[in-house]
DNA sequence: TAGATTGTTAATCGATTAACAATC
DNA sequence: TAGATTGTTAATCGATTAACAATC
């Protein structure tokens, strides 16, 4: 295929759904314990039955970023590894702030889980006098009133929000005026940021409220 | 509208998607914020606003469950927090348990967030032998071979997931075995689960990574 | 070549939105 | 009564699945 049909491709191609997006994170870890597995080369089947999805499904989402496949054949895992890293731009490591030290920033402060998968955490702030100066693996706790200033000095784009529900809105403007266009956050209400903001919501609550209503009564 | 109007309807109509049971809890939660704030009737144009929804899918959502709203006036806050918590099931509280008390797990188990809100985590369990034994937040980490039976007896349906990747399947296995119909995963790959357990995932690291997807490369 | 699997198109399915009659 | 807002229906939009030609 030429580089002119590529553009022809490009132009005529609809930019891909949020949700498939949303789906790759979960192909590309899969196809990571598939290579530590010594899997070299696989199927969309095969990886439909990894992550939990149909095969055409598989192929539908990785063919709207490019033709990475082989007819007869499959994918090689390590290149869609490659592929799917550039493509979600995690081929880099993101620098990340965490706003809000209680359990779950102190948590996620000491967590690895995020390494090696794109993004390191480098900053912590809380607004609380009493936890300001202290330490957590090695990082000091800034005062949140220097946030946008601090964020933007260290171009630092994505941040986790661990704050409770009240301070949230405001502390989301304070990331989004420090230049932050990625915010993970575990107040269960919604945030309203500009629209160059990506928003998601993780808080665990939420999602087990959704999972109780389909538990059966006690009948057993 | 009578009883038997009522019959009628509920045979007719199809059983909630999905996808509405999940936004329910959003609802909830910001009608408890609207309570509050004073708020006792409100509509499903000044809900949606809060959740970033659209007054028409409010509605269809709310609808799904019954007729809780009043024409020309809109919604009791108080009425429909009611109801909202009768139809998740967490008009009561339900036990859980936490397996793999890494970071996140120590963080899950003094996380007061989930409290008033349906839950209550009553045990703690690890393989790891150095961590057995161990309490926190006045709750002793058991042994997890002992997991099916302990779950069994307490009649625990409700589960958060933090172990590592490679022991989460297996860890899964051991929470079914022993009941539970709800599991929280914050590991970040496809565990299978019978058919009437449900399964929703949380991992930070692979909702930042549909984040970076949308962040513009470098050139402010 | 025969078998396998992709990338893509068309068909199906489901979710959201718009509109409005019903009615408070 | 006039104004407002629900619950619901029909129209639109988008996502998933099925099928298959292309081709390794």
């Amino acid at each position: 295929m030429t580089q002119e049909d590529n553009c022809r491709k490009a132009r005529k191609k609809k930019t891909p759904p949020e949700i498939t997006v949303h789906r790759l994170p979960f192909y590309l870890r899969a196809l990571e314990r598939m290579k530590e597995a010594g899997i070299l080369i696989t199927s969309s089947k095969e990886l439909g039955e990894w992550v939990g999805v149909s095969a055409a499904q598989i192929r539908k989402d990785i063919s709207q970023f490019g033709e990475f496949g082989k007819q007869g054949t499959g994918y090689h895992t390590d290149f869609l590894i490659e592929k799917l890293r550039e493509i979600l731009k995690v081929d880099r490591t993101w620098d990340v702030a965490i706003v809000g030290m209680g359990d779950i920033g102190h948590a996620l402060a000491r967590y690895k889980g995020c390494e090696n998968r794109g993004f390191r955490v480098v900053m912590l702030f809380d607004t609380h006098p009493e936890k300001i100066g202290q330490e957590v693996e090695g990082l000091p706790i800034r005062d949140a009133a220097t946030l946008p200033e601090a964020l933007r000095e260290a171009n630092i784009k994505v941040a986790i929000l661990s704050v409770p529900s009240n301070e949230a809105q405001n502390a989301a403007d304070k990331l989004t005026q420090g230049g932050v266009k990625a915010i993970l956050s575990y107040a269960p209400i919604c945030i309203h940021v500009p629209e160059d903001v990506r928003i998601e919501y993780v808080d665990p609550a939420t999602y087990l409220q959704g999972m109780t209503y389909y538990i059966p009564d006690e009948s057993d």
